[in-house]
DNA sequence: CAGACCTTTGTATAGTCATGCACATGAGTC
DNA sequence: GACTCATGTGCATGACTATACAAAGGTCTG
């Protein structure tokens, strides 16, 4: 073997550096990401990477321009870089990734259920934590949707119009790699749709 | 073109009948895919069909297995197997299931956060939806942790004790295939933790 | 009518990913 | 030490997906 000739490295350390580069920037191959593991000093193959995305369980979903690109679920799916952002560039950055990620928003009581293309809503919750918003309690992510917690009891349709705002006015682009892909506009907000079957079906049958 | 020799159908259609299949069923592939829609009278290839995923911005999610399996965001990616259940086996497996998967249960307003081993939300959730209690508005699931939204107001207390009760009581065990690896018992409930690091931190950080 | 343009699809093939097989290495046991 | 077993990896190749090119059909315009 040629590990004697290389930069020491385990299993491990390649999955971690695998998470980083998949979490900092698009990569639509393994054979792409086989270079830039090289750059890092990690030399592999094709096969040993399709083995290490399996299982690091990833999948790959669409960007802006509809190719498919790698996503690791690890982290919750945050494939953030991981420098950390401060409160103001975590609301900014939500801004965004609202705006590219969102297709709809429906709100129910204090609940606002966001939907995302599959594989996104983890990404976007993840947003709302660095974003640190005062009014929303939590979230909750599944595949393609995000339940938002309001504190407001009855504050939900403020709130969700409020994230709908925020998703048509963007702040300017800073070259964060985003998961592009927010095909559909949301439109519409239905305003008082009942909770049930679109939460209950949609999210917790999309892994089978 | 043989399309004289087939039932009329045009892109749109076929569209749709993609959508519908990729939501009933697991789909691995795209000669699969071709092969189910031939037996609907619909013969593509499948350079068409590649063509045709990437209109509809599908993409290939794990399922339960790790296998990959397409997913379409159609209709907000409902990949909802579409033969319903009847109501009294669903509920008979839902307390099976609480018996097996429920390690906590935590009450707050008309939410009830319930708390899996890793991995089991998802499937403890999909048992709620299929068991169709009436006092229950739905839920969302992430890895470990399922958020049950009731519909009473205040109701989240007596739903909490009810489940519990339910996880306390199953019905006679009827060969239904269990998460195996249950490995940790309840043990005790923190009665009264508030809702929000568990519920954001815990669920979204959940898949290393 | 003819011609230009657009859309759709199939064929063939390049690109990408998964996996069987073989080998190397490390840990544990005798 | 030898042997066994588990883990990890590369090579080769099959399976899967994307796409260049060509053809057919439909629509629009002069």
């Amino acid at each position: 073997m040629s590990e004697q000739a290389l930069r020491p490295t385990t299993k491990n350390a390649r999955h971690q550096l695998i998470v980083e580069l998949v979490g900092s920037r698009e990569i639509h191959s393994q054979g792409e990401l086989a270079v830039l593991l090289a750059e890092n000093g990690v030399r592999v193959t094709q096969a040993t990477l399709s083995r290490d995305l399996v299982e690091l369980e990833a999948v790959k979903v669409r960007g802006a321009s509809g190719t498919l690109v790698y996503a690791v679920p690890a982290e919750g799916g945050d494939r953030t870089p991981l420098a950390p952002a401060d409160t103001a560039t975590g609301r900014a950055r939500l801004a965004r990734l609202l705006a590219e990620l969102l297709v709809s928003a429906e709100a129910s009581g204090n609940l606002v259920v966001l939907r995302t293309p599959p594989g996104a809503a983890q990404f976007l919750a993840s947003a709302f934590d660095k974003a640190e918003l005062g009014d929303v309690l939590g979230t909750i992510a599944g595949d393609d949707t995000v339940l938002v917690i309001g504190r407001d009891p009855v504050g939900g349709d403020d709130l969700a119009h409020r994230l709908l705002a925020m998703a048509e006015h963007p702040p300017a682009t800073q070259g964060l790699v985003s998961l592009a892909g927010t095909p559909e506009t949301p439109g519409t907000i239905p305003p008082s749709t009942p909770l049930t079957s679109t939460v209950t079906d949609t999210d917790t049958e999309e892994h089978p």
